[in-house]
RNA sequence: GCCCGCGUGGUGAAAUGGUAGACACUGGGGACUUAAAAUCCCUUGGCCGCAAGGCCGUGCCGGUUCAAGUCCGGCCGCGGGCACCA
């Protein structure tokens, strides 16, 4: 009998592949077409589990949708611009491009052994100037569209390096390199104007039948569509020119509890204020410490500053509320200016309380006290409130619901206007850093800002650039800037700022359709294979890199460079799960913790209990002991064993990452594959366990034994079983079938570990034997290629396996004559019946009433009621 | 702080509102073996019972229904995102 050795089969098929040129995709006007994509991996250097998770769901769908006759595009490619690269200039010297060229050649290499039915021809990084120009020439089209516009937008600002700080860099509100306190600081940008299509990618959510609802929520609640009132609230004296305060409130029944207001540091009130008065330019300075993330602003103490202006409150002329400047009012979300009402807002209660500011309840509800003291009044949906003569005795969801009828009252009154705002900002795109994709334009003393010429793409970003200090290395390029205006020819500078690498990954999808052309896309190609038919990715880009995506196909068909189709890029999107893993914790003589690899713990269950001990230096498999070894290892380590934490999120500073690597030279890439698709349901997160791949590997060399003993069998072998085996058969196929489509590949795999049992069991002629086992093979294929064509030649497969069709299941083989029914008493099972699937209910319900089980348990009791589900349950209700 | 999701045996999980625990891991028992590994067979939610069988059980509390893991309301716990990480 041969031994299963995936270091000789493996490579070998992935030759015949790649001989064969069996995933290289090609326009068939005969063939319909399927674009499967999962997202590209930022080259780090090394894949990780999540990664070979990711990419075997994609080969699932690709080599399941080959084989069903789709032609198939299924590419791969790099988002290689990005901060890590620079970091690592930073760190260790060397070239951003050098580091990243190496990283992608060294996890190629590491991807490659997965076999993966990509089409390696199409493969580009965006950081390729091949790209990376077209990209240039995207934006100078879109500029020219009014796509993109320049503005003031705030950033995190590190005083002591002087530079600009990405979130990640600001650490409890401090520079992670400097430790000096951030400031927000404001910065002149470029932007997308993405707000301009709110509503669009707000109301073409309800066309995205194919995406996870969780993630068009997610998108729908980031737009934030909201309709409020627009109230000018007059100034008892004007200021900065401005007679009133204008304010943006989604809840106007709150106006009459509105005690002061609120304004941001940057509002122009505030701005004025601060020219005359130092004390309020300090408080504005103060302000402005922390970080830009909306995280940071809603977290950070509530600061205030009592400007002593005051308004007129609009509803009540006589009272005049007092205007505050506060850290947590956001410029760039409604007017920047806001009323507060403490009696129903926590945040205003507390800073009411903190500063001594009135209270005042709008609600007075029946039969409470209404008095408000550290907790603000928020009354449930359904409480009946009482706002004031206007509005008596309705309830809180009615004044929600009609919430226009509070609007309309106002607006008949000349209170304020109603109004939709979109909580959606632009799209910031300019970034202060080298390692992007230079933003294609010129600085001209006599024009002004002027796109470069598309004749002069790429702008390429220059070798010979330092990291020696921090900031841009493009604005200290000796001659880099130098340039000569596209417009007048007079000397000029360049944009220094280069994009966002978000935009590298909003269109890589379309270039992926002609990755060598000399346009951004070429017509028949975007028109053949678009859109892609199914995106597979992680839930953590639900938001940002699919609503820009969403944004750039509209962008793109604007400007001609996709098909109208198009405008909505990603027909169905899969969102996987994490894997995860344990992680192995000691603590060292202080007490700290001190984190192990997985392949350096000895790790076993005792009774069901598990227990992990420091690998000892003598000792590396547990499976060379014997008992009494075994023992006696457990009374020598008692001193270093280790706690088990469970399941977490690989990360190297936990050092519970996993090297793909290392399971594949152990185990093959086949096993890698199985595990990861077995098991937990893809949405979800899997947890690596090291028995969990012993027993993929266990399963799959029973596979190759099963396919050794079917090839040992005599030709004219006869056997009873060919037609049990025929179901077990169809049923395989239809689970299967399911399983792959509904991406649910746990549950695909569930079958074919039943298929695999009944096979084994099975007493059938050589011939079924043989069929079954072909059919084995193309079932498995699409999670365990290499295997399947080894079993698909042995069986006497013809041409290559992952050539061949998909089986169909026979549906007379599907459904079984008989059906075995369940009966309850009052839902609770106490019988069941065997019956013909399509007896009457009349009859189904006189045989459950005759079962003996069902006389015992009803004891004579009068019957109330009888429900009968066709081919489901009974119900006898007493 | 705001938005979103998840919660079922020792573990990963399955279950168009219709027999909760398919399939697998771990554990327990057995066969084979001088022994071990590998392989194969039985068993494995909890409690009571010699058994037949019974009762309980899907994070917690309540509701809708002939019937709830599934639908509704409220709570608790965990995870993801929050616009310059990719």
């Amino acid at each position: 009998m041969s031994r299963y050795d995936p270091s000789v089969i493996e490579p070998k098929w992935r030759d015949a592949w790649d001989k064969a040129g069996a995933f290289t995709a090609k326009r068939d006007p005969a063939k319909p077409k399927y674009y499967v994509l999962e997202m590209f991996p930022y080259p780090s250097g090394r894949i990780h589990m999540g990664h070979v998770r990711n990419y075997t769901m994609g080969d699932v769908v690709a080599r399941h949708k080959a084989a069903c006759g789709y032609s198939v595009l299924h590419p791969m490619g790099w988002d290689a611009f990005g901060m890590p690269a620079e970091n690592a200039a930073m760190e260790r010297g060397g070239h951003p491009k050098d580091w990243t060229y190496g990283n992608i050649a060294d996890m190629k290499a590491q991807m490659k052994p997965l076999g993966l039915s990509i089409d390696w021809s199409r493969e580009f990084a965006t950081c390729d100037p091949e790209y990376y120009g077209q990209q240039q020439a995207l934006f100078i089209d879109m500029l020219a569209a009014g796509l993109i516009t320049r503005k003031a937008a705030v950033v995190n600002w590190d005083p002591v390096d002087m530079t600009v700080l990405a979130n990640e860099q600001v650490i409890d509100g401090k520079g992670w390199r400097s430790g000096a306190a951030v400031e927000r600081r404001e910065l002149v940008q470029w932007f997308f104007k993405i707000s301009d299509y709110s509503e669009v990618l707000l109301s073409a959510l309800d066309g995205l039948g194919n995406w996870p609802e969780k993630v068009r929520l997610m998108q729908a609640n980031w737009i934030g569509k909201s309709r409020g009132i627009e109230v000018d609230f007059p100034l008892t004296a004007p200021v900065a020119g401005q007679a009133a305060l204008t304010c943006y409130s989604t809840r106007p029944d709150t106006l009459r509890a509105a005690t002061f207001m609120a304004i941001a540091p940057e509002h122009p009130i505030a701005r004025a204020l601060a020219e005359a008065d130092p004390k309020v330019a300090a408080f504005c300075e103060e302000a402005r410490r922390g970080g830009t993330s909306e995280e940071a602003i809603e977290t950070a103490e509530k600061l205030g500053y009592d400007t002593g202006l005051t308004v007129r409150h609009p509803i009540y002329p006589d009272k005049a509320l007092a205007v505050w400047i506060g850290n947590f009012v956001l410029m760039e979300y409604g007017t920047g200016a806001i009323y507060c009402c403490p009696g129903h807002d926590q945040r205003d209660l507390d800073f009411a309380r903190k500063y001594g500011l009135p209270v005042v309840n709008a609600f007075h509800m029946p039969g409470e006290t209404n008095v408000i003291g550290t907790e603000a009044l928020v009354p449930a949906r359904d409480a009946t409130v009482a706002y004031d003569q206007h509005f008596t005795g309705i309830t809180l969801s009615t004044a929600y619901d009609a919430i226009e009828t509070s609007i309309d009252w106002m607006e008949a009154r000349g209170l304020g206007k109603g109004q939709v705002k979109y909580r959606l900002r632009d799209w910031g795109l300019s970034r202060q850093r080298y390692w992007g994709c230079p933003i294609p334009v010129v600085h001209c003393a006599t024009c002004g800002v002027v796109p470069e010429k598309k004749e002069n793409l790429p702008v390429e970003l220059p070798y010979d650039v330092s990291f020696d200090k921090p900031g841009n290395p493009l604005d200290r390029h000796p001659t880099w800037r130098d340039c000569a205006c596209p417009k007048c020819g007079a000397p000029a500078k360049r944009e220094t700022d280069t994009m966002d690498t978000f935009v590298d990954s909003s269109w890589y999808y379309a270039r992926f359709t002609n990755p060598r052309a000399t346009t951004p896309t070429v017509a028949e190609d975007a028109a053949y294979w678009m859109n892609v038919d199914q995106y597979i990715g992680g839930i953590e880009h639900a938001i940002l890199h699919l609503l820009y995506s969403r944004f750039f196909a509209r962008a793109m068909h604007k400007t001609g460079h996709l098909p109208q189709r198009a405008v909505e890029p990603f027909n169905a999107l899969f969102t996987q799960g994490m894997v995860t893993h344990e992680i192995y914790r000691s603590k060292d003589a202080q007490g700290r913790p001190v984190y192990h690899l997985p392949e350096e713990v000895l790790r076993f269950n005792i009774g069901n209990e598990p227990v992990a001990f420091l690998k000892a230096d003598h000792l590396t498999d547990l499976s060379e002991l014997n008992e009494s070894q075994l023992q006696e290892l457990l009374i020598e380590a008692a001193g270093t064993e280790i706690e088990i934490i469970p399941s977490a999120k690989m990360s190297k500073s936990k050092k519970n990452v996993v090297d793909p690597m290392n399971i594949i030279a152990s185990f093959g890439a086949d096993t890698a594959r199985w595990f990861v698709m077995s098991d937990s349901p893809p949405e979800r997160d899997v947890e690596w366990t090291s028995s969990g791949a012993e027993a993929a590997f266990k399963h799959l060399n029973r596979v190759w034994g099963l396919c050794d003993r079917i090839g040992q069998m005599p030709a004219d072998h006869k056997g009873e079983g060919d037609q049990d085996l025929a179901k077990a058969t169809a049923k395989a196929i239809d689970e299967v079938t399911k399983g792959i489509e509904g991406f649910a590949f746990n549950k695909a795999i569930a079958g074919l570990y039943a298929f695999t049992n009944t096979l084994s069991r099975a007493n059938a002629s050589t011939g079924a034997m043989r069929e079954a086992m072909r059919t084995l093979a193309k079932l498995m294929s699409p999670m365990t290629p290499h295997l399947a064509e080894e079993v698909w030649q042995a069986q006497g497969g013809n041409g290559l396996c992952a050539q061949a069709p998909w089986p169909k299941a026979d549906p007379a083989l599907l459904v079984d004559d008989t059906v075995v029914l369940p009966i309850q008493i009052n839902g609770k099972r106490r019988a069941e019946i065997s019956v013909p699937k399509d007896m009457p209910a009349s009859e189904v319900e006189k045989l459950a009433l005759a079962n003996e089980d069902m006389i015992k348990f009803l004891a004579g009791q009068p019957v109330k009621k009888i429900i009968v589900v066709p081919g489901r349950i009974i119900n006898v209700v007493v």
